[in-house]
DNA sequence: AATATTGTTCGTAATTTTGCGAACTAAAAT
DNA sequence: ATTTTAGTTCGCAAAATTACGAACAATATT
């Protein structure tokens, strides 16, 4: 018995969630934030910014980079994090999207 | 030694990490896609939008309803979902909001 | 050459998520 | 009074997430 599924969803309902699920989590979204409201910045002020430690930081930066939010650079001995404006904006857009959908029609069945 | 923490996060940040969350899988995105292009539906019709047992479908719903982006109420032996109208637009303005922040300000390192 | 600085990676533990089938529930239909 | 219908809940397993401290890497400084 082969359970296998192939091609369960969408490949745009995949984009979405897998953005949704970068920011499913606040202190991804606080850096998010925090990296929106510079050009760029150090991991030490992103750790600052955060009651956790450096080596979790470190993987929720690892996340937002997977899921293409972000991106980093070194310059040793520091790493440069900054928002990736193309992915920013395509999620920015997908978001959009999404919530536009059928928007006047949702009216609840109460 | 106490090592709890105490509002390490904003409410709002967290809220917005709820939503993101909620909408983390490809599933929760399908049915939420599904209930917005309509009034309301019931149990069935979701579950035959996706490729998944219905009990995984049960879980996702609540996963959705917790979050507060659908809302279920019993038609025995039928139960009938819809968006949550008032916490949608929530989210959509949550959404919104986080995106248009700094938008212009955003060009990256490079 | 040794030390300091700045992050990343590793190993581990606890928790949560995802998924399924089986058992259950509650009303409707027979 | 059974049986059917439509979902939910339970119990379980596998995988992913979250978190931490310790060890490591790579350059800069002393």
């Amino acid at each position: 018995m082969n359970t296998t599924r192939n091609k369960d969803y969408t490949i745009d309902n995949e984009q979405l969630a897998r953005f949704a699920k970068a920011m499913g989590h606040p202190a991804r979204i606080t850096i998010l934030e925090y990296l929106s409201s510079l050009d760029c910045c150090y991991f030490g002020e992103i750790h600052n910014e955060l009651p956790i430690a450096k080596a979790t930081v470190s993987q929720h930066l690892k996340e937002l980079k997977d899921a293409g939010l972000i991106q980093g650079e070194i310059e040793t001995p520091k790493v440069k994090y900054c928002i990736n404006k193309e992915n920013w904006e395509k999620a920015q857009a997908y978001f959009e999207t999404f919530f536009a959908l059928n928007k006047e029609k949702i009216r609840c069945c109460n």
